[in-house]
DNA sequence: TATTGTTATACTCTATAACTATA
DNA sequence: TATAGTTATAGAGTATAACAATA
């Protein structure tokens, strides 16, 4: 074995790695924020809770959202508000427990949303295809140690 | 040529991995600035402003931040007038222009982000020490080519 | 007692636009 | 006229903590 070829991380290394990384979405990030904001007048957080009911057809219930959207259960209350106003989502009760409910789009909110996920697809594309389907495969497996190592070592804490 | 290994990114699969990137970018960054809340009491932008001056030991001009720091002008004024206040950062009169400023470090202000710095790296490193330093190289290089990319698409616009 | 969700609040960060001073 | 920087403002986004209802 090659030990060179399996030494880890050096510090400077990792720290450049970083600063490109946050760099690289904050621009892509930046782009679909004013994007959104200027075509279809909404806002990431509000794209995303849709985004996220948008997978899950029957609905989630609020802490399920709060947890994948990784904000506190009084923003996601606030957005959702905003999106039954709208009424693009509607709450529905939960079989069982009173307290809960289940958020899930309206008929109007997935058309909305449908439309306003085309074009956001076509926007990251835009901001990936400099890449070939070999380095956009070989990026998304090496985020993906790192995001299962973060998961790992926030579960050993507890 | 093999075709196949040339093709670009198909639609999905820059999307999942522009999803997998922001996660892992936030779960880093709310650590970050976790710790710099509790360990410092300070800022993640405010931590930026110090180590833009610290790779720059003659200070940079406010525009020179503003553009680093991907922010607009006014935010950086109210940012350097905290770091001003609390003698990290002093700004310094530039020769044959009295409207502009040259903002840099204090010896104070050198000392404390050091001190700041060295905790940050561990942080750093600690989240991206689950790849290799071939890994951490491949990613780097990855991330490049998506950040002059959208450069060169930024530039074009104008 | 613990959990689900809401409300109230405060703070950071940001962009925009009007402004002052200087080039 | 254009540029450097500041000020004022409004809004997004967030966390915290106290709260009500239900489990």
């Amino acid at each position: 074995m090659d030990m060179e070829a399996q030494s880890h991380s050096s510090h400077p290394e990792a720290l450049r790695l970083w600063l490109r990384m946050l760099t690289c979405t904050q621009l892509v990030e930046k782009q679909v924020r004013n994007n959104l904001r200027e075509q279809f007048d909404t806002t990431l957080p509000r794209f995303d809770l849709m985004a996220q009911l948008q997978r899950n057809p029957d609905g989630l219930k609020m802490n399920e959202l709060s947890r994948r959207m990784m904000v506190t259960g009084g923003n996601v209350t606030g957005i959702t508000d905003q999106l039954v106003a709208e009424g693009l989502v509607e709450r529905m009760e939960v079989d069982g427990d009173r307290r809960a409910y289940r958020v899930r789009l309206t008929a109007h909110g997935r058309k909305t949303f449908d439309a306003m996920a085309r074009q956001h697809e076509d926007w990251i594309v835009s901001s990936f295809d400099v890449l070939t389907a070999q380095e956009v495969d070989a990026l998304y497996k090496l985020l993906g140690k790192v995001k299962e190592h973060h998961h790992a070592k926030t579960l050993e804490i507890l």
